[in-house]
DNA sequence: TTAATTATCTCGACAGTCGGGAAAAATACC
DNA sequence: GGTATTTTTCCCGACTGTCGAGATAATTAA
């Protein structure tokens, strides 16, 4: 599309939001620098987002020296607010933030055992509702709904269209929040969100990081899930999630939850692993969830030396080491972050995968990815979806101008 | 980076160029319709590009009714000179294309046998110069030198890295180049414009080709190669070439021209299906190119119900159709194009093909991939090559002002 | 020849960025 | 305590870009 002077200025208040969300709180100075503005052009935008409520000055802490004390700026916390909504297996979890950022308020509701589509929704909605009011904000307040699950995410709207609860019966949230008019409510896969704070983390460690460069973060559970998520230019981060979990590992392999044959899941995944143990024939229909007991102690037994557990996991991590070089060969990955529960069993996994990765990329030019370990899944989570919302808003909506007559007022 | 009306400026630019690629010699009306910019600021654009040199007002073929004339504007064709360089396996073809994208001048050089990869490159540079001569077009005149080749290219250096006949031999075209000061010289595996040109078309036939749609194309030959194209906001097109070929289908798999074991080439190739074939132990190391008749051969064999080569074909097939399936798992594609040599196999593959691909999609939502098949595959890779390295030129050096004193002078 | 039609060109209004200088607010020094 | 110094913010004029409307130009139809 063309471009004129509105689209100017909105550009530039987006790259100001953004510069303060990465600075943190700080003076037009700072962000005249750092963004390339001249300090009175900065001054004109930071005037004008304060005028609308998105920025307030903040008392500075103490003086660095001498000259005329910096005024900093930071997000006025209760401009917008936040929620976010992490559906795990057994609970679903809902954090309240602000927009600068604060957990304000956070619960944990149990999942009921066999709820369907409509009443989980309208229970979500509902929560949502209740945990907005435990804090006093009104509902019109809050901007955004972003919501984080395992499965398979529509791109457009804001449905599930597989999840390993669900199975193939879309779950949309569209009608739940209805009523919560002025947020919009998206649902992504969690590890898309694992990604996304693995590169932004990244990039914050290691400034020289070069646009193009791409990361990948796998987490490994009762199912097997994959962020991608690669550097772009000015700062910017594309993160997504395929069905990795789903990608077929070998012709007429043991049968997965999701009825093929041969998906990395059904040999790498929980059930997967504790079928292989059993010798359990593979064309039997695994249980949806096996109990992590059950899985950790297998893992003792493979550490102790037992030879169908050793072989069960050897052939999770082979499977995985395939199914990761495979993935280095569509998307050149030069890092995988290993999270997820079965994080914990890395050691049984990890000559396994390195083996598979090493032995198909020796040929030719590549690199094998550096492989890292994150025990902690959740905040990961967390963090990337909190930078990946806030970011969205500040892109999509704030930065987008309200007050047309700023200076007819003043 | 912040944006100013310098930037401004650029962005409307380079939006008008590429309005004129699309729509071909148009008028100011036209230009302002299609890009949303006012009359009076496509006025200044092109006045300025027509003062620089970079566009030319046309006659007009006939008037359309009553009214004043339109004047057309279109792309002075002597502004600048793309040189196409299309390296096959044993020959090189050289192409001569002016700013308004009309071939000029071609000639194909047969490749020495065993040529070393400095004379490789030497050779190239003055089959170049010889193209530019024969035209009387001096070399300063060429801006882009866009060179085209099977194998693994350096995303960011004119250098290729891993080809079929020079294996890891890396050949570096900066330095034969060195003296065409004026020219971009870039190399890019075939593949990816062959995904470009099939994604332009789409977008061209199908006006309601949504962003973030992705297609993919699959060359059959000696080796298999894939390009993959998205089609991005404002008619953008990001396309890459991933090792496809040289992504491994499975574990302890028949060994591999690039000395790994398992590559999908290795089965689905040319040579990997006459080993198949004929019974060749899987370890030993296969000829680099077999000849077409032979396998035109044993395409008529299975054809007419011959086991051995039915079984090999069917193997090629299984093993094509897995891996796209796993394309299709990690990079969602809406349609495949076949083309390359192999394409008039299709139908000894297609059934394999389909079968795989339907057999690992039925569960999940995926709907399978659309394919279709294109026979002329060079003519594929010239037409997206003149279409990026056109767009990609007018992007990143034609809409950057160089006359800031345009409005003093006149 | 004149009126109608369509396209291009021109001019003033408005919006955005930039550079420089004035004003403000703190510290350092006498 | 008063003054000079330092650093930052704020304000103003210059420049450049887009836009809308009216003036001008070129062709056809009557």
């Amino acid at each position: 599309m063309a471009s004129n002077t509105e689209t100017l200025r909105h550009q530039n208040r987006a790259y100001v939001l953004a510069g303060l969300r990465e600075l943190g709180r700080s003076a037009h100075t700072t962000l005249g620098e750092w963004s390339g503005l001249s300090s009175a052009s900065v001054s004109a935008i930071t005037a004008e987002l304060e005028a609308e409520g998105v920025l307030e000055r903040v008392e500075q802490v103490a003086s660095t020296g001498r000259g005329r004390p910096r005024v900093l700026f930071g997000q006025r916390p209760n401009f917008a607010y936040l929620v976010m909504v992490r559906i795990a297996t057994e609970i679903v979890e809902y954090s309240l933030v602000d927009y600068a950022g604060t957990l304000i308020d956070r619960f944990i509701d149990k999942r009921a055992p066999k709820e369907k589509p409509l009443t989980f929704t309208k229970n979500i909605a509902n929560n949502v509702a209740r945990l907005a009011e435990r804090s006093g904000i009104d509902n019109q307040a809050i901007r955004t709904v972003s919501i984080t699950t395992k499965g398979v995410v529509d791109p457009h709207k804001p449905t599930v269209l597989w999840t390993p609860v669900f199975d193939n019966h879309p779950i949309d949230f569209a009608e739940a929040f209805n009523h919560f008019t002025s947020a919009n409510v998206c649902v992504r896969n969690e590890t898309t969100f694992s990604a996304q704070a693995v590169a932004q983390r990244l990039r914050r460690n290691d400034q020289s990081a070069e646009d193009g460069r791409r990361i990948a973060v796998l987490s490994l559970g009762h199912s097997i899930g994959l962020g991608v998520a690669t550097l772009k230019s000015h700062g910017r981060i594309d993160a997504f999630a395929p069905p990795f979990g789903h990608m077929v590992d070998q012709q007429n392999g043991p049968i997965c939850r999701c009825g093929a044959q041969g998906c990395v899941e059904a040999t790498a995944g929980f059930y997967g692993i504790l079928r292989t143990a059993f010798g359990v024939p593979c064309d039997t229909l695994p249980a949806r969830f096996v109990p992590l007991a059950e899985v950790d102690k297998l893992a003792v037994k493979a550490r102790s030396g037992a030879r169908d557990a050793e072989y069960a996991f050897r052939k999770a991590s082979e499977c995985l080491g395939l199914a990761l070089a495979r993935l280095h060969s569509l998307l050149n990955v030069s890092e995988i972050t290993i999270t997820g529960y079965g994080a914990r069993y890395l050691d049984l996994l990890l000559p396994g995968i390195n083996e598979r990765l090493e032995h198909t990329m020796q040929a030719m030019q590549g690199r094998s990815p550096i492989i890292q370990i994150e025990l902690e899944e959740t905040r990961l989570i967390d963090e990337g979806n909190m930078q990946w919302s806030l970011a969205k808003l500040d892109e999509s909506r704030v930065a987008t101008r309200l007050m047309a007559d700023v200076k007819a007022v003043g």
